[in-house]
DNA sequence: AAAGACACCTGTCCGC
DNA sequence: TGCGGACAGGTGTCTT
């Protein structure tokens, strides 16, 4: 479900709520998401929350001691509650803050994460070795060459190679070549570096504008207030297989590329 | 080292 | 109305 904006939203949706709080109680119904959720979330009940961050699509809630590293996984959210609320089907983990303010993980498909970490979180394994930030000022047209040459991966592949570059999900990978006028199959290597100045401000565009408006909703994402996201109607190609192209009108084409729908203009990427 | 397949899991939708 | 199959926003891990 959740790409980056999808998570900065849920990011700034929760951290009124929580910042500086101190939790009272971890309540773990269900260990069983992409890891087992280990036994040690529970140290940190009676720390306060320091800071909230994201980095990629992981949301890091830095304790006194430790802390957690949450992903959403496909279909995963949280919400705030206010007071106690029964658990749901798939309500996996409640926080529960001294002042009765709860964040609760829900994951229906359970490919999220709810990790626990003691070392700095830029050294964690699932965090060391991640490329830049999109919207920093470290994601430039020179990174993406640099790092392309001689690779004959699909340019799609590469861009949501977290290794490269951060956040570029499936959705906004297909909006960004479709605005830069690249073929999703087009080889990495094959691409000249004014082209990835192209691409780099396409994807900073699309990331930018769709945090603006709170996400894509297309099916269920709701963020933690349990509203809605409209970024959606602003899409150009995604999920619009054999609509005309908004540029020339040709049908839009929709084809699996690394095992992920894609979607493109014939005409307009190339 | 790089590329691709596969794994994890549930819910929903579509065609018959 | 029921059933089988395809598909869904991610990404670590394993095999070529």
């Amino acid at each position: 479900m959740p790409e980056l904006p999808e998570v900065e939203t849920t990011l700034r949706g929760i951290e009124p709520h929580l910042l500086h709080q101190r939790i009272a109680q971890v309540t773990v119904r269900d260990p069983r998401l992409r890891w087992p959720v280990p036994a040690e979330v529970q140290q940190a009940e009676g720390q306060r929350v320091i800071s909230l961050s994201r980095r990629g699509k992981y949301l890091l809630l830095e304790l006194q001691r430790g802390g957690l590293i949450l992903h959403l996984g496909m279909s995963g959210s949280l919400c705030i509650l206010k007071q106690p609320r029964e658990p749901g089907k798939h309500d996996h983990v409640d926080i529960e803050m001294v002042n009765g303010t709860s964040l609760r993980f829900n994951d229906p498909r359970r490919f999220g994460a709810f990790l626990w970490t003691e070392g700095q979180f830029s050294e964690h394994p699932l965090l060391r070795d991640l490329g830049p930030e999109p919207l920093s000022d470290e994601f430039t047209a020179e990174h993406l060459y640099h790092y392309s040459r001689g690779r004959r991966v699909a340019i799609k592949n590469f861009i949501m190679n977290g290794h490269i570059v951060v956040g570029v999900g499936n959705i906004y990978a297909s909006e960004a070549l479709y605005m830069a006028g690249i073929h999703p199959q087009r080889a990495a290597g094959r691409v000249s570096q004014q082209r990835y100045q192209g691409l780099v401000d396409a994807i900073v565009d699309v990331l930018s504008r769709s945090i603006k408006l709170g996400g894509t909703t297309l099916r269920d994402f709701v963020n933690s207030d349990g509203g809605a996201g409209y970024f959606a109607q602003e899409l150009l190609v995604y999920d619009r297989g054999g609509d005309d192209c908004f540029q020339c009108g040709t049908a839009v084409r929709q084809k699996v590329i690394g095992q992920r729908s894609s979607y493109y203009c014939a005409s307009c990427q190339r």
